[in-house]
This record gives structure tokens, C-alpha cells and sequence, in this order.
DNA sequence: TCTTGACCTGGACAGAGTCCATCGTAGGAT
DNA sequence: ATCCTACGATGGACTCTGTCCAGGTCAAGA
């Protein structure tokens, strides 16, 4: 956790008791908020935060490979820290719920030459849609 | 592309000018528009279509899974009339380029019973990213 | 402790999508 | 061919996400 901030500091950011908050409400696994409910909790702990500097921290954070973005439903994004460790979701399609996986090989490996058109691959995004056991 | 109307027709859609409309602005391969592009084209073949019918239509289209929703960016969703093909998505870095790829194998293959959690799977879907030849 | 530039705030704004009361019309019935 | 009526279209207001900005605040080095 202070680990997050300790390589935020080695980057030269500013250490505030905002980003603080944010980066306290974004630990643990599988954890995958929406901007709102990062501003939600944080309001708990610093009650004059403001939704922009969330907005402006979690954008950060991404920048910083600290933080994976991802939108399963094109409604918000969510805000997931577990992004050190590289793993796929698995989104319920009943109730929402997100799961972080890890399939086996590398996505990349499914696409052939062929199938690349000239691009130059840099990574694959995979989401796996089914019901969990509560809908199931 | 009548093939369209005539399946729609087949389920009780009342075929109006203005989903003729929309059917036809989505026809061919690697389409990808947003709502407001589609409503934008329909407006030059049917002037008075309004945003909301095309909204609606789209909607109706997805449901009866004749077109995919696909955001892959956190911007506005695009609407993918090549639903009956199944296959994934090449998405430009660079430009937001997009194509429809063919992987080989399924890409539920990859997940390992011990990593679905109980889920009963329904499909993945899988945005391969990279920069294509113009932005290369 | 002082200074300063990076950071935060709150509110206005913008883009994407939804809702709803009302009007129009496709298509079956006659 | 005409009529009826339920389904569909309209457009404007509204919600939800996210961005921008002018001005006030404060972390951290000197």
C-alpha cells in the first residue's frame, strides 16, 4: 500500500492527503470502483475532497501504469490497482459482479499473422461474460 | 440486406421508413459507427429521423442480436452489423482504427475451469490493440 | 520558517444516452 | 380502398460521466 505511494514519490509526485485517500480506497483485490465511488469512500475519510481531483488522481494513476482502466458495460469506466499483476475479468451478466482471471498462454497468440493486418500488437483485453453462481 | 427487414418482419417488427433507414446505414463489413455517426447518415436519406428513434432502433437491433455493441475506448459505443459472423476486434492506438479479426480457436478455451469461480460462461470478448500500418 | 509551483476546489460545461407525453402511421380487418 | 388501433416516432427535458478553468491552498525543498 505505502509501497503505491513510495513509487509515486520516487516519480516526483506530490504526496497529498487527497491522493492519499485515493490510493487508501483503491487497495485490495479485486477491486474494480467506479470514478463516483472512489469519490464516494474518499469523502468517508476526507470529507472536502472534490470530484474532480479524483477524476485527476485515478487519470494519473493510469498513466502510471499504477492503475488498469476498464469499461465492461460502456457505462463509467472502473479503476482496478491490481494492474502489477496482468489478469483478464470475468463480469457477471446478471448482477455485474467482476472477477479478475488469469487464462492460460497469451491472448496474442490467438491472432495470426494473417489476422493482423500490419498492426503492431501491444496487448489484448479480454472479457469473459457469463452468470455467476448467485444468478447462475 | 431486405435479408435484414425480412428477419425483423419475421419477429413482428413493423417495418418503418426510419428502420429501414438505420438497417441500411449499417450494412457491410467493418462497419463501426457510433449512434450519433448512424443517426447522422440517416438523417441525409430521411431528414426528419430523430436521435431517439435511432437510439431506440439500435437498441431493438442489439437485443434481437442482429448488431454487437462494442466500446472500446469509454466514448461512445459503436454498433457492429456483422453480428451473425462471430469474431473480435483490432482497435488502432493510434487512430481508433478498427477491424473485425478472426482468432483462431475459442477464446473461452483459455480460461481454466479453476478460474471461472463457478461462472457459467457465455462467451468473451477480446480487443487486440496496437498501432495499424498508417500510425505504425 | 519561507517561498513557490504544483495541487485542489467548486461550479460551469460538454458528450452520450434515456425518458416521456404526444402525435403519426403500418398493416391487419372490413 | 378505407378504417382502426396499437406500435412506433418525435423532440425536448433530463441524467449520468467526465472535463475544464480561475482562483485559492499547501507540500516540500532552501
Amino acid at each position: 500500500m505505502s509501497d503505491l505511494l513510495r513509487r509515486l514519490r520516487a516519480r516526483g509526485w506530490r504526496v497529498t492527503a487527497q491522493r492519499r485517500v485515493v490510493a487508501e480506497v483503491l487497495d485490495g483485490e479485486h477491486v474494480h470502483l467506479t470514478a463516483d465511488e472512489v469519490h464516494a469512500r474518499a469523502v468517508l475519510r476526507l470529507p472536502e475532497v472534490s470530484r474532480a481531483t479524483v477524476y485527476n488522481t485515478l487519470g494519473e494513476l493510469v498513466l502510471l501504469g499504477e492503475v488498469a482502466e476498464l469499461s465492461t458495460d460502456g457505462r463509467a469506466k472502473r479503476y482496478d490497482p491490481n494492474a502489477h499483476r496482468p489478469h483478464q475479468h470475468l463480469v457477471c451478466t446478471g448482477c455485474g459482479l467482476i472477477r479478475d482471471v488469469r487464462p492460460t498462454g497469451d491472448p496474442l497468440d490467438g491472432l495470426p499473422a494473417a489476422q493482423r493486418f500490419g498492426f503492431t500488437l501491444s496487448g489484448a483485453e479480454v472479457v469473459y461474460r457469463g452468470l455467476c453462481p448467485s444468478c447462475g
